[in-house]
DNA sequence: CGCAGACTTGACCGCGCTCAATGCGAGTGG
DNA sequence: CCACTCGCATTGAGCGCGGTCAAGTCTGCG
């Protein structure tokens, strides 16, 4: 259901949830039999809100913990030398952030809220030593890393070789599916983020975003009046986002 | 030392080599105590040798293994519905390939040598119950595909945000590095992928690659015939690279 | 030697960036 | 209630980087 997961139960048990979390087929405890579930849910900090714009973690701070994302979304971005921000992604409920600073003593990237979210924390330390008693677990693991890994692959593809439309027309599929994992509607939603993180992320200037979300609308592909976005035409926009390729 | 590794040694035993090996500070082992070397040796078949445009792994067959690069290098690429390729990466002697394809049954990617190439197989099952009992490696396993992860970030970056002269210095860089961590010279090797290969990699026309290449020579940064390619000033090289790749 | 593939060089042009102005909704204070 | 501001979004004009197309040159290999 779409319903919007309780945050604070009433229940004197703060922490007893990853059973009844409506992700528990996203994140982590998929991997996990039902009465192994317990030890997982002994390490996790759940629940936790931030606000639009509150940092869940800052790059070149110490790395503690890798982070589920509840309700609401995330974007991670990197801030070069020159005080550049480069965003690296979006995340949604269900999905797992910090991966990218396993490598390190410290985070590989600055994590902030798009709007009001629900946060689930995993220590890292405890998360392997977990890992490392549960092999369905560590495979899970493996698994969203890897996942992450070809994510990158998809991304620099789309960046390295397909115009602004293809680009553009690719994110809003790509968010549309996810929602609809989430079993919310993937023809109407509220994009979280700002044009500018858009640009950002799809490597392109805002005018241009812009641009192209009017030459959307005026093909009939989209309805948009600010964050609030219609899909009229999914097929279409498939074939806009698979058109990289047309030439024989 | 700059000296090729002994591929075959004359020694009865075919696979007591991680322990005489000379990328053992950069490979697997790493993080394994003396002691339990043995126990990674054991699941290892090492030293098989691919000749040039040979195939290690294919995309979609079922994935078994991940590789390490011994000496030579490697590109992997993905090739999409339309039969374009898209190289995702190249990969150096002590580098780790397939780590993209733990999330699947097959393989996210095609691996092919780009010469005369030796290789390292990690059995995945066997690799997978190694780390559950060996935290250490499970925890290098985690280190080295986040960092994959962040590379994959890395690249997304240049190719979103930096022009061609900045995306091409950035790479001669990265080999340079990678070649010097080799103990190798990092200012004069032979660059072991074609100009398509590089312009490819980086979402540029081979055209744009050759360009920027009798740019840089006539600017006196470099000095390349053919494949073999000479760095004559990194400075201004890092310099033109400006916020591009950075790995502290 | 000759051929094929790799690389270089030149001419042209279009996508998307830059700069700049305007539109628009929300929050604030008089 | 309007006026003002501030951030975000849209729209227009101009141009430069890099792609495409087309020759031409170099290189390795049978």
């Amino acid at each position: 259901m779409a319903q919007p997961i309780r945050l604070h139960r009433t229940s004197s048990s703060l922490k007893a949830s990853c059973h009844q979390c409506s992700l528990s087929n996203l994140c982590l405890p998929l991997a996990v039999e039902e009465n192994e579930l317990d030890r997982l849910e002994d390490i996790v900090q759940q629940g936790r809100i931030f606000n639009r714009g509150e940092h869940i973690f800052d790059q070149s701070t110490p790395f503690r913990a890798c982070f589920a994302v509840r309700s609401g979304s995330v974007k991670t971005s990197i801030i070069t030398e020159s005080g550049e921000e480069q965003i690296t992604g979006f995340f949604m409920p269900g999905e797992l952030v910090g991966l990218d600073s396993m490598s390190h003593e410290t985070y590989a990237c600055t994590a902030r809220a798009l709007e009001r979210t629900s946060i689930c924390e995993f220590p890292v330390d405890k998360l392997e030593e977990l890992t490392g008693k549960m092999p369905e677990l560590q495979h899970h693991m493996y698994h969203l890393m890897s996942q992450e890994i070809q994510n990158g692959h998809q991304l620099a593809m789309l960046l390295s070789k397909n115009t602004a439309e293809e680009r553009i027309a690719a994110l809003l599929l790509s968010l549309s599916s996810r929602f609809e994992r989430r079993r919310m509607s993937g023809t109407h939603f509220s994009l979280p983020m700002a044009r500018s993180d858009i640009a950002n992320f799809l490597g392109l200037a805002v005018e241009t975003v812009s641009r192209v979300f009017t030459r959307f609308q005026n093909q009939g592909l989209i309805k948009a009046r600010g964050r609030d976005l219609e899909l009229l035409d999914v097929d279409a926009l498939q074939l806009v986002a698979r058109d990289s390729t047309r030439q024989d």
